[in-house]
DNA sequence: AACTATTTATAAGA
DNA sequence: TTCTTATAAATAGTT
């Protein structure tokens, strides 16, 4: 701005420089001052000319003690900031790698992908067979005892229902003796009046089946999972 | 500078401080940076927002570090620069002082002005009185000194002058015994040899005299001011 | 240090 | 925040 435009880059001419030194300041020193007015802000404006000559602008009722020493504090927090971000970029990294692991153990277990299994020795191999080994029999037990529960229940619950039924029948029979009419009114009628008495038993079976499909699988996988952390 | 013109006062609407506080910061920033290239200039600029956002401004190639350092050393050597400054002041305020009372004193030992003795005591008066005695005394003794000194040399001239008086006149009768044709010439011509003679020995005894009237008076005022800086 | 033709910054509005 | 634009302000070159 002014009778012509200017390249920014260093004047060459001394006395020029000087004298566009000088005007500058003043302006940057204004405009500082109206920023510190209108909008209230804290501004610390210092500058060395080229022959090491000092000028400061400071915010009216503030010293630059203060700005640097707010301008420390903050660069410190900056700094804990910092470090924060980095020991958790360190974590993450971490668990990336306990993660890459733990799939690549999950994938030896499972001896998918065909060159999978190429990574381990003859021993690592010996010892997984081994560990394989050991898993499944902990498996095969586990799957005996689930079994052994599941046909208790159901032997339980046999028994209950033939209770159930011969008492049912009982007061069937009671009921013929009083009131001979209902006596054999519809062969049909009877099946169907026990099939409503098993389906609800039926039904009740189901849910606690269905239930128990659901729990063991769960369990079994969270074990899996902590004994790979273990190992990882 | 915009559509119209703004008085340089907080601005009230927190949006419209936001918006100016962006606007004018990046072109404080803008600002620096070409002063920072156009004269070669270093520059710190850190500002807090209202809400104590910071933000700051540095000349490539420096750190805000260098620029505080640079400003703390500035200013210590202010500091230093102050106190030499302060030092200096209160020296010559010492040797004002000092100034004043020896100029009373020599007031005082001359007796002059009037006024001058009625600042003294009694005691001080009379103490003052003896002390001008003993100076006196001092100052008599000198000048006896002096005197028989230049007496002394008076005398030693004199008889030298007598005995080269003597020699001459032995030497121009023994010439007159020999050419008798310049006894008697002229009564008035042996009286101006006579006196030629004595004159030559009459110059040398001025310049003589002219150096101990010089000198005497020279230390004379040199021990005075030595006392009066010692009673000072 | 003052002047002034220009360039630049920016207030207001979108 | 960003863009536009009419206008205010800064300043380069000159005296």
């Amino acid at each position: 701005m002014g009778r012509g435009k200017i390249e920014i880059k260093l004047i060459e001419n001394p006395t020029n420089r000087q004298v566009t030194y000088s005007k500058r300041r003043n302006g940057i020193f204004k405009k500082a001052h109206e920023l510190s007015v209108l909008c209230d802000a804290k501004v610390s404006l210092i500058m060395f000319s080229k022959n090491n000559k000092m000028h400061e602008y400071i915010t009216p009722g503030l010293s630059t003690k203060k700005i640097i020493d707010q301008y420390q504090k903050t660069l410190g927090d900056i700094d804990l900031w910092r470090s924060h971000y980095e020991k958790m970029l360190e974590n993450l990294k971490k668990l990336k790698d306990i993660n890459h692991k733990l799939r690549r153990q999950i994938r030896h277990r499972i001896g998918e992908g065909g060159m999978e299994l190429d990574d381990l020795s003859f021993q690592q191999l010996r010892s997984l067979e081994e560990d394989m080994n050991s898993s499944i029999a902990k498996i095969r037990e586990r799957k005996f005892h689930v079994i052994k529960t599941r046909t208790d229940t159901c032997r339980k619950k046999v028994r209950s229902l033939e209770q159930m039924n011969g008492n049912l029948l009982l007061e069937l029979k009671e009921k013929c003796v009083i009131h001979p009419q209902f006596l054999f009114h519809d062969e049909g009628d009877e099946e169907s009046a026990v099939a409503l008495a098993n389906g609800a038993s039926t039904l009740y079976s189901f849910c606690q089946h269905h239930s128990q499909m659901n729990l063991p699988h769960h369990h079994g996988g969270e074990g899996f999972k902590n004994d790979d952390l273990r190992l990882g």
